[in-house]
DNA sequence: CTATATTTTTAGATTAATCTAAAAATATTA
DNA sequence: TAATATTTTTAGATTAATCTAAAAATATAG
């Protein structure tokens, strides 16, 4: 059995691939558990070992299939106990997300899928993201982050790329939910921010807002 | 914060109190916890400079306030979890201690509480044990064990001491759950052991089952 | 009440995960 | 491509939880 430290290390790199065709960096993995360099060598030294990374000293890090399958598990685990959270629970989709980090690393089978049937078998979760089957396949679902789109165009938004609390809260706080259906109104070269419009409501959003908005393609 | 193992022996400590007037000595937690006494020793140290034990070197330990609020409260979380798994998972009595030791050490206030408003606020685990509120109130049921009733007795079983899953899954077997009416039909006195009879079956049961089954007094 | 048995504590190691500081390797850039 | 900057690894400690073996304290029995 791999302890929840080595489960988190397999989830950053799984997670560091998605975004990136080289290996993660041991600078990259440091930073996205916020911890230092050396534990992370010393870390990779040992999912080597296991056989659930391929590692090469000084050059990035991938997971070997045994390694990706046990990250789309935990990654499984996460997304449907936030399912849970906010669906049973009644938390908002801004306060789950630490909560299924501890969740996440149960061990049961059955837990997992009694959960699963109990939930209705979501596909995703409450931050749009697809929920890995039992044998760890995963939807790629075809999306575009706002910023990319033109003036007048329209899509449904059903991603958001950033889940810390702080951006999930300012997204509530304007009506911003997961299905809303959004058209670009303006843009403003000068600082690439946009004005959208939805429901019934207009709002000025920074670039990096937009960045992290994802339309349905 | 306390860590999961000191949340263990704290739960130890505190169950060791139910059944003993005198402190739990070192062994009696160690076997509680399949661990060895010396181990025992080095964490005794540790939780009485937190406060939440009262040790004495070479004599008993006992939980202070303290102690024994955060013990109740794991055992909250415990039971309630219990309660989730078997009446919204579907896993049978004899399946949920073991995920539940798991489940019980999240920490997160919203979490029980919520879970417990949607559970319906149950009292009693599957088991018949009863459940802490947040204030740490335990309600003390009556009851006595079978063994010490006479011919033609009865009573309705409320609760089961060992909730090891082999007793557990044994008393599936024979139909004996929690609200069964049970009626003492013969007793051995050779052996102590006993003829009952509930719903429609007939059953003999050794002493130590016996003793193992709580009647409502 | 002394000798023996039992229990508990201490001493000293071990393992996992972490850290800082220094050394080694790789990458950049002029 | 050589100097410099950056990244990564190693060396050596630390902390929590555990263990074995030995020492110390307490309990028990004749
Ligand atoms: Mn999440
Ligand atoms: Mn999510
Ligand atoms: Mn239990
Ligand atoms: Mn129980």
């Amino acid at each position: 059995m791999n302890s929840f430290t080595e489960e988190n290390y397999l989830k950053a790199i799984y997670k560091f691939s998605l975004t990136h065709k080289k290996g993660a960096s041991t600078n990259s993995i440091a930073k996205a558990l916020n911890t230092k360099a050396s534990s992370v060598t010393d870390m990779l030294k040992k999912l080597a070992l296991k056989n659930l990374i391929n590692y090469k000293k000084y050059y990035g890090v991938t997971l070997t299939s045994k390694g990706k399958q046990i990250a789309l598990s935990i990654i499984r685990n996460h997304r449907l106990w936030e399912v849970f959270l906010v669906d049973k629970l009644n938390f908002n989709w801004d306060e789950v997300h630490e909560l299924a980090e501890e969740l996440e690393h149960i061990k049961s089978e059955k837990l997992i899928t009694n959960l699963d049937a109990f939930l209705n078998f979501p596909t995703l979760d409450p931050h749009g993201d697809p929920i890995p089957t039992k044998n760890g396949k995963i939807k790629n679902i075809k999306m575009i982050d706002l910023s990319q789109f033109k003036i007048n165009q329209e899509g449904v938004f059903i991603h958001v790329k950033d889940s810390s609390d702080k951006f999930l809260k300012y997204l509530s706080k304007n009506n911003l939910e997961i299905g809303v259906k959004i058209k670009v109104i303006e843009m403003e070269s000068f600082d690439n921010s946009f004005k959208i419009a939805y429901n019934n409501q207009q709002l000025i959003i920074s670039e990096n807002v937009a960045k992290n908005l994802y339309i349905k393609n």
